[in-house]
DNA sequence: GTACAATTAAAACAAACGTTTGAACTTATT
DNA sequence: AATAAGTTCAAACGTTTGTTTTAATTGTAC
């Protein structure tokens, strides 16, 4: 099975996916930029929503390996809230493939296809679910309740937020997220952010308790 | 001129606009969803762009007038902050139009069709500065850094990602943005978590004088 | 070299798209 | 009642869409 014009297809639609989403993206469009007939795709991916799938869930490694950066179980707060954010700040370092993956799932979010579904299932909710204990862990809490989801969500909220206002933030402030140290420092800031956050949090729960 | 069927198109397009985005939602779905015949689009829109146009700015009032909610001379930082998560919050409570509105705008983060870039001049930057100008008075400091940057973005994050992280949250933790009672509790909780980020910050510049 | 499968190419397909047409209908004015 | 403007309608327009077809080409083993 040759796979040069497959994974030339598979590259070119996550591109283009991408940056487009799926209904403005043409089959035709594919097949022209990656030089190949428009059968090709048909060929290899089935139909368009196969090459859409192939494109969103290939390239992309297993999730649950990730959870493991800060889930591990002697982590400090400072240490596993690093190993959460650089989940997000390390795509914006790294290669451009990586950027286009991350950019689709966000994507996913404003315009689910379906597969959206699944993401948050296999991905999102568990580690949302880690995060969750990590922070129960911390405040020393014994059940989950909204104001911990609260807290979750609103610390989640800053990483994904460099991606989905990608376009603002480049538009307002783009130095935050150009240049190796510069994202270095954003990602210290997140840390610090949430830890204030966490301690807020902490805080507020002892004077709700006194009252 | 009559506006009966004009505006029964336009809630009907924003709806569709809102939950599909621009080119999954056709006009004969608009069509036959308004009740109207297709051409009816035709005749008092144009065509299908200057629909989506009119879905996407009439609706909204003008967003200046948002600005003063947390912009004003002698606001505490808790009060400006309350008036900056409200304009989050609030149409989350209102009625069902806002709401469309809201996702509308916030799609065009991620799909932007080209009125986002407007978009962010008029609406977005403006308040960024604003709350850029709140920021700096509370922590005193002379000129807007990137750090100062950092801290608005990460505050504004937790604001939008109640829009944008819309199904994650429906699917995680649909409580915290249910019933009006709840929706009181986030916003508490985003003022509390900003002021508790804004200190972070100061105690953090100052400690960086320090070396 | 021949046979056979794997792959590519051009063309055609039906369906859906946004848009336009021209006649029919309503409403208001004279 | 007659006229004209405003509005609605079904039908059709020309494209573009995703997909399929069929033939040509390539690579491979005997």
């Amino acid at each position: 099975m040759n796979q040069q014009p497959r994974q030339k297809i598979l590259l070119t639609a996550l591109e283009l996916f991408a940056e487009l989403g799926f209904a403005r993206t043409t089959v035709r469009q594919i097949a022209k930029k990656a030089q190949v007939n428009v059968s090709a795709i048909g060929y290899y991916f089935g139909d368009k929503v196969g090459l859409y799938r192939a494109a969103f869930t290939e390239p992309m490694g297993s999730p649950k390996d990730d959870i493991k950066l800060f889930n591990a179980p002697n982590l400090s707060l400072e240490q596993a809230l690093n190993g959460l954010f650089s989940g997000f700040i390390e795509p914006l370092k790294q290669n451009e493939l990586v950027q286009l993956c991350i950019r689709l799932h966000m994507r996913e979010m404003v315009e689910p296809t379906g597969l959206w579904t699944e993401e948050i299932d296999n991905g999102i909710a568990p580690h949302h679910q880690a995060l969750l204990v990590v922070l129960q862990k911390q405040l020393n809490i014994k059940v989950i309740d909204d104001d911990l989801q609260r807290l979750a969500m609103c610390i989640v909220a800053m990483g994904v937020h460099l991606f989905v206002g990608r376009d603002v933030i480049e538009k307002i402030c783009p130095q935050i997220t150009q240049g190796e140290t510069a994202l270095k420092t954003t990602q210290q800031r997140l840390v610090l952010f949430a830890m204030s956050m966490v301690d807020a949090e902490a805080l507020r729960r002892k004077q709700a308790k006194w009252q």
